[in-house]
RNA sequence: GUGGGUGUAGCUCAGUUGGUUAGAGCGUCUGGUUGUGGCCCAGAAGGUCGUGGGUUCAAUUCCCAUCACUCACCCCA
């Protein structure tokens, strides 16, 4: 984490990830007392002190949902549903959903003894890195990404083999929801999560398109984390979603199809003398609701029409000339080519046929 | 934190086995006859070759350092 000083020598702490703070506001503001289940949103930059490669940026959006107050695992399964139909909905199609169960922490320690007596078994046999990890983190030597250590962890026990029955009753009642929903996923039994507060549900949406760091967004459950930051026992599910990491996966699957800009204007001004009148007619139509652009540079006509068509203008008013002295104003539709004049003082009829096209 | 790769025009990149004025495509700008776009044609602008130091008669090219970017490991809340 990025961790300073600040002019008060008070230590800041730039935040990591969104669900502790979300639930320290669901704290500060009792929103437990003003109804049972509380859904909540955000969207917000991220800070994180490592070094960043593809699709990882020390500092970072993601928005996320949490939802506090109800250990029902039809929000676990709404949360990976929901998630999941988000991303299809951009386009994205090298999609993976991976979920896992942790169970509650009890079981879960019972399995970390269990672990760690087959992993000291062969502890010859690990990465140097993982001889560590059974010190400091033993659930993460089961996705380790070094041979040995997928090779020794391919026999090893794994957590969902030894869950108590009730959360094997929670994980199979979140697959039965994901079945009838149509949402297909994939158990990975070494989805794992190192702290405490999780329980059940994990899962990620993993991304074939983004390189090494695949996962688009993950979430899972935590009936411990409210009470562990000081409020009374209370149940929560959520997800957060890397903004950057997706727009990768867009890019690279060629698959975010924005839509085109327009520009409804573009005023080609056809004499010199008249800037300044081109231009109190340009912010005229624009306070009328329309986007419109023009010549800064007294450039000529064919140079005004060349950015017209490289601003993608629907439109193009020609102002000045015989319609000037005339009271009149040239229209160009730039799609059909067609032109027409109009009255240079009805502005809403010129309004209206901009519009209406 | 560890290891690899790359820095040349606005962008994507070629190139220089050390030697006069460093190139392409795209983009930009101007023009191709009065006041009209896209396609096409012609021309122009734009670079202290990331920065600092060293070696050398000479460095964009070789060496060192540094910075930035990038990929992977690590971490993964």
């Amino acid at each position: 984490m990025y961790t300073f000083l600040d002019r008060g020598e008070t230590s800041i702490t730039l935040k990591p990830e969104m669900t502790a703070s979300v639930v320290r506001a669901y704290l500060e503001h009792s929103l437990g007392k003003q109804q049972v289940l509380n859904k909540l949103y955000y969207i917000s930059p991220m800070f994180r002190q490592e070094r960043p490669q593809a699709g990882r940026f020390r500092q970072f959006n993601q928005f996320g949902a949490e939802a506090l107050g109800s250990e029902d695992p039809s929000l676990d399964a709404e949360m990976i549903i929901m998630s999941y139909d988000i991303l299809k909905e951009l386009g994205l199609k090298d999609l993976t959903i991976k979920i896992n169960s942790l169970g509650v922490p009890k079981s879960r320690e019972k399995y970390k003894k269990l672990l760690r007596e087959y992993l000291e078994g062969r502890l010859d046999e690990l990465s140097e890195e993982s001889k560590k990890r059974v010190e400091t983190n033993i659930l993460r030597v089961l996705d380790s990404k070094d041979e040995r250590d997928i090779k020794v962890v391919e026999d090893a026990p794994m957590l969902i083999e030894h869950l108590d029955d009730e959360s094997l009753e929670h994980f199979e009642k979140v697959k039965q929801i994901l079945l009838s929903a149509g949402v297909s996923f994939e158990i990975d039994p070494k989805l794992v999560r190192g702290l405490d507060y999780y329980t059940h549900t994990t899962f990620e949406l993993i991304s074939g398109k983004v390189g090494s760091q695949s996962a688009l967004l993950g979430g899972g459950r935590y009936d411990n984390l409210v009470e562990e930051l000081g409020g009374k026992s209370t149940p929560g599910v959520g997800f957060a979603a890397g903004i950057e990491r997706i727009l990768l996966a867009c890019e690279n699957e060629a698959c975010l199809n924005l839509p085109e800009q327009k520009l409804d204007v573009y005023f080609v001004r056809l004499d010199k003398e008249l800037a300044k009148q081109t231009y109190d007619l340009s912010l005229l139509f624009r306070r009328k609701g329309l986007n419109v652009e023009l010549d800064y540079a007294l450039r000529s006509v064919k140079a005004q029409m060349r950015e017209a068509n490289k601003l993608n203008a629907r439109f193009v008013l020609f102002f000045g000339g015989e319609e000037y002295e005339n009271d009149k104003i040239r229209l160009k539709n730039m799609e059909t080519s067609e032109e027409q004049t109009l009255e240079l003082t009805n502005v809403e009829g010129i309004l209206k046929t901009i519009k209406g096209a």
